[in-house]
DNA sequence: GAGCGATGTTACCGTACGGTAACATCGGGC
DNA sequence: GCCCGATGTTACCGTACGGTAACATCGCTC
């Protein structure tokens, strides 16, 4: 006899219900124990459903995965500048608008740890598990990455590099920011650091006009 | 009745030939699998020894890894420009030793693709297996870190933030370079790209003297 | 109210893992 | 010749995992 069957979930028999409650313990399960402590077992008990339930909705871990990317979606149209690719041929101004977003990007980054799990996921291993998440990862970053490298004018003139290093830069300081306190002297895990770098990644954005930093 | 189970290792009763034999199996499943496939059964198999000389000699996997960082060691004096830190107070030379180093550096790391198996562990988890390695790669950077970081003149003008900035893009390109084959365009799986890599670091690390590029 | 599909739960299977006990075998010291 | 520690191998245990069959229950349709 179980002393309390009837008190799962909150709505009873739904199945959108049992969905969300699947892809929040997928998120609380990611932040709370990383990617390589996840699992089907660890889900549907943070979930507080039976496995069954998992496979039948989502097919899979994948699926979940899948199903988590569609629906939370990340890492997309973090711009903070309006209107996409809408700028005057003015080079100071858009150079400021790369800074933004980069600066934004970053910030996206480091406020969304999943994303940041599955962004490391990929170095380490090529599963099914991150080629999912990497599509639907793709698919929401796309219309970001055209409007920060399609300016062929801008990028003709080498600066596309500086921005790819700057980009390349903040994620892996953002990754290593989970569990480093710091990098090379950076202070990685208080606001203050944080702060520094973004600022450091903006002057750098901005470099043809201020060279010395 | 096994078929060949006298034909196993090579030199047959030492203790050192299978101390080598599991180190070299180790980097052999790392490399070959990756570290999310790291497993002790995985490094005997691949050994060819049994599984109880790991424990027996190692402890644990997590001391096989340990011991392994110590003999062969990885990612230490890789700086390519001579003695370390002895370097005249003229500002080009001494920025002109900080890029090569950066480059040395990322060189090093694409050409041992364990260490950036692990450098990729540390991102995704904090595992005893990868604070083994982290002490023991610290211990062997210190003093290349000291070498880089150490010009408190150089520092002060805020290059540091650049050396720091630029490692930290070379450190993530080299370690997506294992698994995806670009990143924004750059290609990280052929030479010709990763050679533009480099000299995209070199220039930025030179950069108070040339700011365009 | 009978039927039936959707929802949920229990219990189980095969597998692979980390780790260990028990048993062979070698090899040098006396 | 004998002994004993070191080396090596087999077989096994408990556990946790992914995945599924079987059974219970709800709720809507007609």
């Amino acid at each position: 006899m179980p002393a309390d069957p009837p008190s799962r979930s909150a709505t009873p028999g739904s199945r959108g219900a049992t969905e969300e409650a699947l892809l929040d313990a997928l998120e609380t399960v990611l932040q709370r124990d990383g990617l390589r402590q996840l699992s089907v077992n660890a889900v549907v008990e943070a979930a507080g459903v039976g496995k069954p339930l998992l496979y039948r909705y989502f097919g899979d871990l994948q699926g979940l995965v899948q199903a988590w990317g569609k629906r939370r979606g990340f890492w997309a149209e973090v711009a903070g500048t309006g209107p996409p690719s809408h700028h005057k041929p003015d080079d100071q101004s858009f150079r400021q608008q790369i800074a933004d977003e980069l600066v934004a990007s970053a910030e996206y980054l480091r406020a969304h740890p999943v994303t940041l799990e599955f962004l490391a996921e990929e170095l380490t291993a090529t599963s099914d598990l991150s080629a999912a998440f990497a599509s639907a990862r793709e698919d929401c970053r796309r219309p970001y990455l055209k409007t920060m490298l399609g300016d062929r004018r801008y990028l003709r003139r080498g600066n596309h590099r500086v921005i790819v290093i700057i980009h390349a830069a903040l994620i892996y300081l953002a990754m290593r920011s989970r569990r480093s306190p710091n990098f090379m002297g950076l202070r990685l895990d208080t606001d203050a650091g944080w702060r520094d770098v973004l600022n450091m990644a903006r002057e750098l954005a901005r470099l043809p006009e201020n060279a010395r930093n």
